[in-house]
DNA sequence: TGTGAACTTGCGAATTATTCGCAATTAGTC
DNA sequence: GACTAATTGCGAATAATTCGCAAGTTCACA
């Protein structure tokens, strides 16, 4: 569970429901707001969707939270202070692989010399297809 | 509007619609379903949006079109043949920038040896913050 | 040139994902 | 403990996309 401290922090009230949220985004890891919802169901059964869309909003604006997109639309939710990573989405099986940020250095460098773009990593997914559907694919 | 045997060759049938659908989504680039279906309604008023949405798949499917994720969620269309770049969304003005895809090359050369990941360019998205939002955020 | 089967379209309804308004509840302050 | 503002639950409202189905079209072939 969240400390309490690190939402009183940040100026956030304290409740059971944003605790939770926060809690379940550390656990869960690039998860969609309904994954979230049905895992803070298990200790609080009834807490509504609203709340968790609003929780996930609140606390991102507080930088404990980010979103990414990764397949389809579907924002997706790891928390802030996660290890940054890529994200390698296939667009065939839809599996989500990580790759270290480093791989990306002197690329993210060269668009902010060339473009002076700021990219943010974090947010940042990459699309293709994974080895595994790759070799599928040849048979 | 698009060549007869472009369709036809890859098995599609040929319907006003059809050719206005591929049309549009020459003549504009980065569109949504629904800025193509309001081109479309300049020639042909009566389209349906789920005409335009199927079209959209349909040549998909045959490789005419390829869309890709740019800021929220919602798809956006550009020809196939177009020359394949990387867009560079921003995050917080919204604009797509474009830098061609040698940009990238290493980068990619870097996650199909290392992690067998083939990655598709043109659905590829870069998030962050263009030059001029980076600027204002200074001042 | 007809004809028929298969493909397409239009339309409205169904989904899905997300947001909003508002009254009731609750957390934090004094 | 009382007050104020933030938060929640709930149901309705949006927005984006998909689906089912009947009517209309396209194309292959006679």
């Amino acid at each position: 569970m969240a400390k309490p401290h690190e939402l009183r922090e940040r100026g956030l009230r304290l409740t059971p429901q944003r605790e939770l949220v926060l809690a379940a985004v550390r656990e869960l890891d690039h998860a969609t707001p309904e994954e979230i919802a049905e895992k803070v169901r298990q200790t609080h059964p009834g807490i509504n969707l609203s709340t968790v869309y609003r929780n996930l909003e609140t606390l991102e604006n507080v930088g404990l939270v980010q979103h990414s997109h990764l397949g389809h639309g579907g924002a997706s939710y790891h928390a802030a202070e996660e290890l940054a990573h890529l994200h390698l989405v296939c667009g065939t099986c839809g599996n989500v692989g990580d790759a270290p940020i480093e791989t990306a250095l002197s690329f993210v460098n060269a668009l902010t010399e060339d473009y002076g773009f700021r990219t943010d990593v974090s947010h940042f997914s990459v699309f293709g297809t994974c080895s595994t559907c790759s070799q599928a694919e040849l048979s």
